[in-house]
DNA sequence: TCTGGGGTCCTAGGACCC
DNA sequence: TCTGGGGTCCTAGGACCC
């Protein structure tokens, strides 16, 4: 979907069409349901931003205050993920009128297997556009190609209101030139690290030995490398994943250092992750706690239950033993915690033993 | 002008078991 | 007299994605 939330919002609000609008974190307090950018403070940053935004260099993941910097005459809306999410069901039922096989990619992004649905790549990519807007009056972007992992590159190839359709023929022409960290999974320290050894696009990636890249990334990253700028890609559209792990986390006003604080926000998103669980009918058996220093170091600590919770009490309590084993002698910005290790209900299997417990059965 | 929140997957060492 | 090979689970950190 195209600047996802920024269009939901300007649906509602059509008159503020044209304008540079950034969406941002934290709700606001002030004012009524918009603010000036120029009157902008805090710590979040851009979620979206609307095209007009982003001629002034804004992007999403850019920190507020930045954005501010930059067009001080944009206007800052607040988020409402409720919408966001009701919109985001809309556009995939939408989608599966026309195909149903899809894979969820996030909020505002989805893999189509479009292989058993009749109608060339052309007609259906419109017809899905179509269908979209109509449903939701909402634009997106379409790349067809032989894989998902061609397809995420095609989708982006023709923002806003794309469609890009790519065979393996149009690999040469339409993909080894792209910059080597338009490949998901090529982020920022990859890409960083290949720029090193001279390589900076696909086509360069493509080229290279196997051999010269295993001493460099290792043999799996390597040969993952090589095939994805040969544009092989493997992986099926899948339907259903099942949720490896559930978290909540939160960055503070101000740093803080204060114990008290600290347990008070804790002890609440134990609460939050242990209703989110709940309500989803989930359990977990490893417990995580994150803190972020103010140096933006991060640090973990897990502790593992011998059955599954989601109680919030149970979560609490691990989750305060491993923070006990987190050094508190910095100030720190950020606190989260994770249940991780998740069981459906009626799935969890019998409480793992104590080491060295367990009874021989087998007389092994 | 510092940098959100919610996820997944991978690696690597150590404990422990047979 | 230093001592194999294969496996699982746990923990911590990090890269990456939406």
């Amino acid at each position: 979907m195209d600047a996802f939330y920024a269009s939901v919002e300007l649906l509602r609000r059509p008159e503020l069409k044209g304008l540079p609008i950034v969406i941002g974190w934290r709700r606001p307090e002030y004012g009524p349901d918009s603010l000036p950018l120029s009157e902008y403070e805090g710590r979040g940053v851009v979620t979206t931003c609307t095209y007009e935004a982003r001629a002034f260099g804004i992007h999403s993941g850019m920190a507020m205050m930045k954005a501010r910097a930059l067009c001080p005459q944009g206007l800052c809306l607040p988020l409402n993920f409720d919408d966001y999410r009701r919109y985001s069901r809309m556009f995939k039922a939408a989608v599966a009128e026309i195909a149903p096989v899809i894979e969820d990619r996030g909020i505002d992004e989805i893999y189509i297997d479009l292989t058993e649905v009749p109608g060339g790549s052309e007609l259906l990519g419109r017809a899905l556009k179509q269908k979209v807007f109509e449903a939701t009056g909402l634009k997106c972007s379409i790349g067809i190609t032989p894989n998902k992992l061609l397809s995420k590159i095609a989708s982006d190839l023709d923002k806003p209101d794309g469609l890009t359709v790519l065979t393996m023929e149009d690999l040469e022409t339409r993909i080894w030139p792209l910059p080597a960290k338009r490949i998901n999974g090529i982020g920022p320290k990859a890409a960083e690290r290949l720029a090193r050894l001279e390589i900076h696009t696909i086509g360069q990636l493509a080229q290279e030995r196997p051999e010269f890249l295993a001493r460099h990334f290792g043999n799996n990253y390597a040969r993952w490398l090589h095939d994805a700028a040969h544009g092989r890609d493997e992986r099926p559209v899948v339907t259903f994943q099942k949720p490896m792990s559930r978290s909540r986390e939160t960055t503070f006003e101000d740093d803080t250092r204060d114990p008290q604080v600290i347990a008070r926000v804790l002890a609440r998103l134990c609460q939050q992750v242990a209703e989110d669980l709940q309500k989803r009918r989930y359990s977990g058996r490893t417990i995580g706690v994150k803190l972020r220093y103010s140096n933006f170091k991060i640090v973990t600590r897990d502790k593992s239950l011998a059955a599954a919770t989601n109680d919030a009490a149970e979560i609490r309590k691990a989750a305060f033993e491993c923070l006990s084993r987190i050094p508190l002698n910095r100030t720190i910005r950020l606190i989260g915690v994770r249940v991780g290790s998740l069981y459906a209900e009626g799935e969890e299997p019998a409480p793992v033993q104590e080491r060295g417990t367990t009874p021989d059965l087998f007389g092994d």
